[in-house]
DNA sequence: TCGTTATGGGAAACCGGTGTCACAAGCAAG
DNA sequence: CTTGCTTGTGACACCGGTTTCCCATAACGA
């Protein structure tokens, strides 16, 4: 028993540490927890035993006292890899120098039983709160769901499907207008669409800011001109193939992400037009990929991991800051990123 | 006290479903473990009460009781998305429908207490085990603190750098060594290479690949065949222009990953030549851009996926399939995609 | 009939922390 | 010299599980 902290293996523990600074485990505890009255001497000593020992306080034990543990769940469903790690970027840098810890959890959107999955992982775990990142979390029954079993979250979105404390959110809709705005302005008037999937709520503003864009510069397309895309590469390939067809064919396709616009490119290419004189092209979220094809590719710039990051510190804050509530904003900008891939229309 | 169970949002506890079930924890306890040698009516009316309870277990209170959580992490400082992606897809099937969970810990390169960050990770978090990723995992300081402080880890990588049981390895070398045969076979004589950074095993072990292949074919080529990149486009596009504007030229580039070899190809791109035609290209990888650009790319597939998937269940089998050691893999076999980036040598 | 053994299940300790409350010491005020 | 308040500390219960040990009962053989 009195060499119980010297079993091989095991880490010492706040008992380990009492007894040889000769206080008691609450004393311990004050002294990890910083509490104000306690005598600076006995603060030193334990703190001096605590380094010698390396004790570190275990976390599942505290957890289990405070009721509370210090996982941060991140459920998503998006399949852009870029996107999901800056998220996670995000969270772990405004988690950074705390005690909390990121847990992943990616779902299957097609699977039937889907939000009895994440119930699951919620209830098992317990998670301290959930950054809920799009396209899921645009599903209001699965904000129902964490509400009823008692579980904190913020929802990523494009657009304000919830209470501000319970979201963060881009303004995807005026960015696209002022991307549009932008093509007008450089002479295009026949400007094609790609789309995101249908029910999905961001497809559905980026495709408003279109039509504001339009209607606002007063100018009529024919529905041909807007194809129906799903965010890969493929669906951006076969949407442009089918604007392309269309005679007259646009001068200009805005594709509602980058991945889109890329497979744009690409048909364009294969028909041996030059991006940008005969085809200009904006695309959305300036994933590195814009940068990294020829030409760069002009897009609009979403501050993902920033509001990832916001996203977590809406979690956290009531704890690391006490009851002070620091508000964290709700809503976020895009901005267009101008680079080589829009040039003024050709002539014809 | 008897009300305990209603207070509202608190999940009901062990002790909950004891009284109600008229049985004691421990009996509880047997019916969630399985216990044999348990009465089935028993057994029935636990589940029973359970069920309509809704109880489920905490999770801290268990990894308190056993002295293990059941926290799988994955350490990295990989910096390309899709990598990581995949890895986390891999470890994160192999744990699924088990009570493991997957924590995130991406770690500065550059940081001088690098170390110390991960080393404080391990102790605080307790976690079941680790994952390790390139680079970071070719790092030996680091296998030995982690078996310092009594954590199991499995290493990634692309050479046999530790014990089979800790480590997952690729076979970078014969997978260069095959592409580099492939390119001669096609005819190509003068073959560039960019290399990953230095210091860096995959880097070595690709460059290994390339030499060999040479001098099977008895191929002698200047050292200004190699040139020096760190795995990002930008590098990779530097190290093109350098090759480039050798004479002569090589007429294929071997680049080290996809994204350098995309560097590649914007740069042949700049100088007006075509690909495959003018000049053959060979990434490594297999990462979606390589589908994505044009050409596609010929370039390694390396089966990270299957790696994380196995290297996470060689962490977790012991307990799982108690103690009957099914061996996972520790080699897998990368291999060479051939798309549209190689072609036969110009003539001149 | 009586020990003996197998089986099902409970009481209590334990894992490693935190919360509550009591209490002692020191000191100022009455 | 009490009284009352502040400050520092410890004893003990508790969080929600698991483990150890032990007992009650039934079945069995002698």
């Amino acid at each position: 028993m009195a060499a119980k902290n010297r079993e091989g293996g095991s880490q010492p523990t706040i008992n380990d540490v009492a007894r040889i600074a000769g206080v008691s485990k609450k004393t311990v505890s004050r002294v990890i927890n910083g509490s104000p009255l306690l005598n600076e001497d006995t603060r030193k000593r334990v703190q001096e035993v605590i380094r010698e020992l390396g004790y570190v306080p275990n976390p599942q034990a505290r957890a289990l006292a405070l009721r509370r543990n210090f996982l941060i769940g991140l459920v998503h469903d998006n399949p852009n890899a870029q996107t999901v790690l800056k998220v996670q970027q995000g969270i772990l840098e405004a988690i950074r120098d705390t005690e909390f810890e990121l847990v992943v959890r990616p779902v299957d959107r097609g699977m039937v039983n889907m939000l009895d999955d994440i119930r699951q992982f919620l209830e098992r775990q317990r998670l301290f709160g959930v950054v809920l990142m799009p396209p899921i979390s645009e599903n209001d029954s699965l904000a129902e769901l964490c509400r009823q079993i008692g579980c904190r979250y913020v929802r990523m979105g494009s657009a304000e499907l919830d209470d501000p404390t319970n979201m963060v959110a881009s303004n995807d809709r005026e960015a696209v207008r002022d991307a549009i705005r932008y093509l007008i302005g450089e002479g295009h008037r026949r400007i094609g669409f790609v789309s995101g999937p249908h029910g999905f709520r961001s497809a559905l503003e980026r495709r408003l800011g279109f039509e504001e864009a339009l209607e606002e510069a007063d100018l009529k397309l024919p529905r041909s001109m807007v194809a129906d895309g799903n965010y890969t590469f493929e669906s951006g390939l076969l949407a442009a193939e089918r604007l392309l067809d269309l005679s007259p064919r646009p001068t200009a396709i805005f594709a509602s992400n980058d991945e889109m616009a890329t497979g744009v490119l690409q048909a364009a290419r294969r028909r041996g037009m030059d991006v940008p004189r005969d085809l200009s092209i904006v695309g959305f979220d300036d994933t590195p990929i814009a940068s990294h094809i020829w030409p760069p590719l002009t897009t609009v710039r979403w501050p993902i991991a920033t509001m990832a990051r916001s996203a977590a510190l809406k979690l956290t804050v009531s704890v690391t800051e006490g009851e002070q509530e620091v508000d964290e904003p709700s809503m976020f900008l895009s901005t267009l990123i101008r680079r080589g891939s829009v040039a003024a229309p050709p002539h014809n």
